[in-house]
DNA sequence: TGGAATAATAAGGTCAACCATAACATTTGG
DNA sequence: CCAAATGTTATGGTTGACCTTATTATTCCA
């Protein structure tokens, strides 16, 4: 590889940004929630990240990836989901755990590798979860949805993706039968932040706003 | 995992004891030019996989597993092997670079992965390589065969597994058509340790005795 | 049997990625 | 507009897995 070889803790870093925010900045604090570190040490290592020019960081407006470190992050989600892509539906692995074990072999996946396994899977278009799945250069259509927990009243959607990646979340929602393609119809929204009803299937089910958050949808009309 | 989660380092030195040895004592000098280290570094390592009951180490006698170590190395081993298939097969990964790209895949596998991944693949019983594959609880049938560099010359043999590791000295045994199932007769040693003539299909082919260390083998009776 | 080769141990150092605690800066909403 | 929330910086600590240099111990064979 000519790539100096970036740690996993860096790849990390970087598809949290993508994940959480697509382009925009991100806080230091939402960073270090979703990788489970003191904002103290996420401080640290988006200063680290910096000094590699992957990220710039304006002090108390967030982070943002540089051209190059937004080329390797949606590298390092093309692995992943190509690797959940496989693990799903060729190994039969649930649902609710296809990220976990996609995340741990992202890291260990060389670029040859890599697009092999593209070319096995016959270059899908979406991993398991909905999302799409970079190109080669790393390119790739957003999906033309809204969040769930901005859905209004009386909306009938559909799921395009759930963007969740504990295991417990996706497990939680896969009980509920929340899964890309699955339409639903907001019945209710709770005031003061409170949770939606929905109408999934024949099922009534309570979802808090957070957890809305996770789910794209779009709605049929 | 009930397991505290061995480092990639740990399972790297327990793996690199069985490809040494089997379950013979190794020597701290072996282990650290097989991986890479100083001597010095082996033997800290050493020390610490000692304390976690993984070796046993008689200073001066060498290194050797525990039974609890040699679980663990086969359980690598297995993981090892099993990418190896798959990348051969499925991605069609050329031979000699497989086990590389599988080492970096096996410790992000979890077992859950790793017995699916043995299932879609039909449970195979060898690698690329031609090495046994150790069923879940760790056992496998050793290979019943020869070192190449033990042969005898006038001997006609049937090469059972390339036990290199190393990517360009797979990509060499490759290009000269050493590979599992190939059969070759021994024309020549040449004295002082010198190397081996052989003749591999049509082809006369001069193979270092290190090199011919690397590669079991079985005589035609 | 003595010396070369090999092995072990000691001491001290580096590096990445984390941690905690504490002080200080900025933003933002009531 | 000011205080709480959030973010930043400083300081110092830990851990794993390496490193070097140097000293001492053991083995083994010529």
């Amino acid at each position: 590889m000519s790539v100096p070889h970036l740690s996993e803790s860096t790849e990390m870093y970087l598809k949290a940004m993508v994940e959480l925010s697509g382009t925009e900045a991100v806080m230091i604090g939402r960073l270090a929630e979703r990788l489970n570190v003191t904002p103290v040490s996420a401080n640290e290592m988006v200063r680290r990240l910096g000094e590699q020019g992957l990220v710039s960081h304006k002090p108390y407006k967030g982070v943002t990836l540089t051209e190059k470190g937004n080329e390797v992050a949606c590298n390092v989600i093309r692995r992943q989901r190509l690797w959940e892509c496989f693990l799903y539906d060729h190994l039969k692995i649930e649902w609710s755990q296809v990220y976990e074990f996609a995340c741990s072999l992202e890291h260990a996946t060389a670029p040859q590798v890599t697009e092999a396994l593209a070319n096995f899977l016959g270059n899908p278009q979406t991993c398991p979860r909905g999302n799409p799945i970079p190109d080669k250069n790393g390119s790739f259509i957003p999906l033309d949805g809204i969040l769930l927990s901005e859905a209004k009243v009386g909306d009938t959607v559909t799921i395009l993706a759930v963007n969740a990646t504990a295991t417990d979340v996706l497990k939680y929602l896969q009980e509920k039968n929340i899964l890309p393609g699955q339409k639903m119809t907001v019945l209710e929204a709770a005031p003061l932040q409170g949770p939606l009803m929905l109408k999934v299937g024949s099922k009534e089910v309570a979802l808090g706003l957070s957890l809305a958050e996770f789910v794209i949808v779009k709605s049929n009309r």
